[in-house]
DNA sequence: TTCATTTTTGTAAGTGCTTTCAAATTGCAT
DNA sequence: ATGCAATTTGAAAGCACTTACAAAAATGAA
């Protein structure tokens, strides 16, 4: 006997012992498949009752060689974002009797890849994948369904997303119908092509259009805390913070350390200067001063975009998997820093 | 042939095939068990490499009656304070080859019930309990290892929490340290018997002992968003709020809001009133103004007793399980709020 | 050389379930 | 009563692995 736990748990074979029935007529009424005779039905289940039988999913995913198990990569689960959107994923994949496996890659490509592995050991059933240190490569021969968020990885594997492109119109044109003639805009990494970085070619088209004076420079990452960002700002930006009147930040932590910069020394938002931040998620939701006028992603629908893709295609057959991307609009959130 | 993604993935027999060996002689270099000969274990580890061998973890589980799988059940995957710690949970977790599935109770107890039952059926090695809508009789009774955050849930399953009676100490002696004569306290909802509702006690002995006025008041849930804090204030507190020069609230987003309040109301802070929060999670690191003043959880330590108390007592013999509770230290951490 | 160890490898049973196939029983129109 | 289909049930194989047991080969001390 295994050390196990299981000692106590019964299995098919002890329900059919008990109800004097095989195996697989348990296994018949459990599946509700094939015929079964009403009262062997009703035996059983009264066995089953009796000995409160748990049917051991794992033995199922075994045999159906399916494991019910999503796995979530995410480079930071205690950022407010990923949490939010890991809350819709779950919920939603729930429903449909999906366990998410979270996993925090920390912007290790190491340990995304060591993620990725485990998963393929798991046989997991798909990959949600929400941070971008790998190279895309790692997810373009994988076998298993995997949809991503905010990136394309390769033609054949769909992805979520917001659609910066008009988030980034919208940040900018209301930057300049309040008023602004220098805009600034401070973007995410752009060492990956990812697609949060539209925002900032809508920027520039949207400015130069209008005809407003601008200019884009490299922001910081986005997991970086309250000190790394208004480190980024007291060292990229002090020095040329003066040039501008309206500024447009990648995300909301960043546009917050920047209004306290401002506060700080004295320049007053939004007089002086607009700030107009990016994803209204629950910190940004939370905060009170500023009321951060800001780009909200539609956290919910993006969890759920993720989910319910990646479900029917696990649920599909192999030659008729949809590889569609699904974008979803984005709203202005007017507040108090414009 | 079922539907599978796993046509793909080749299977111990397709290894010990191609390296002319039987499965066992596979079975035995993957797992280092046992005599090898030399030469033998190099040709099987080319095949593994050749075939992209990943050993399947589901017909191992079966096996050996270990699934790998911790369940986490927390009330709001959302709420900083949780985030942060299955960030810690996981990461612990992964270390020591355990993967997390993550469950939201939503503090609906029929979906908390539904989480423990199919952590059953998926023969999870162990749960850990964060959420505590349902009674513990559910958990009292489980066969797997269970551990539970900030509730006693009976004497055979460990809890691990921080130090709540020091907590409330320390908050309070601080609001009368720092000058205050008349307080109050804001308690989480004591309906079930948390281990936080010790941050009363410690409370309302530490005023008494002090011989400063002091009462307490039965607060919101901790799950709130601002508005729903903000309007617990508005219709609670706020009538009595002259009454007190120093209020302890029991968690970081009600004493936000409680601070918000008070700005509006021009009652300026810390002059007139003293505010001091609990918990410290990553929005109130990240809030700037106020700076609260606010009691520590050590989240990060928490996280880890956790997962590495919850992963000892699963590889434990039965009759070798510890169920000694652990408490960990708070540390008053001292913002512009007293 | 002999014989007891030690080393190397394989056969087969078992983990808990699903499913194919076939046998046995029943129902019903002829 | 007869024949055929529909219904009810079970035996056994298979999913991918581990492990107890046994057999065969190599080693080494006497």
């Amino acid at each position: 006997m295994p050390e196990g736990e299981n000692v106590f748990m019964s299995s098919i074979k002890d329900v059919a012992k008990l109800s004097g029935v095989s195996v697989t007529t348990v296994s018949r009424v459990m599946n509700n498949r094939g015929y079964i005779g009403k009262e062997t039905r009703s035996r059983v289940e009264k066995a089953m009752q009796e000995l409160d039988y748990q049917p051991n999913q794992i033995a199922r995913s075994l045999q159906r060689s399916r494991s019910g198990l999503i796995g979530v990569i995410v480079p930071d689960l205690a950022h407010p974002f990923f949490s939010e959107l890991i809350n819709e994923i779950e919920a939603y994949a729930i429903d449909r009797h999906y366990k998410i496996i979270v996993c925090n890659s920390l912007h290790d490509a190491e340990k995304e890849a060591n993620y990725i592995n485990m998963l393929r050991q798991n046989r997991a059933d798909g990959i949600i994948v929400c941070s971008h240190t790998l190279s895309t490569e790692k997810y373009e021969h994988e076998e298993m369904p995997v949809i991503s968020f905010d990136r394309v990885i390769s033609p054949s594997i769909p992805y979520v997303a917001s659609d910066n492109y008009q988030g980034g119109e919208i940040a900018t044109r209301h930057l300049i119908e309040s008023g602004c003639k220098k805009i600034l805009h401070i973007s995410g990494p752009l060492e990956y092509d990812l697609l949060a970085n539209r925002r900032k070619d809508a920027f520039e088209l949207t400015a130069m259009k209008a005809g407003v004076a601008y200019m884009s420079i490299e922001g910081a990452y986005i997991e970086a805390t309250f000190e790394d960002n208004y480190k980024f700002i007291k060292e990229q930006i002090s020095t040329i913070l003066k040039n501008y009147d309206g500024i447009f930040c990648s995300n909301d932590l960043l546009a917050y350390a920047l209004y306290v910069y401002a506060s700080r020394h004295h320049i007053h938002v939004p007089d002086e200067l607009k700030i107009i931040g990016y994803d209204n998620h629950s910190f940004t939701r939370m905060l009170q001063t500023p009321r951060l006028t800001t780009i909200q992603q539609p956290l919910d629908r993006l969890g759920e975009a993720l989910a319910f893709s990646l479900i029917n295609n696990i649920e599909r057959q192999e030659d008729e998997k949809h590889n569609q991307n699904i974008v979803l609009d984005v709203q202005l959130i007017k507040g108090d820093t414009t």
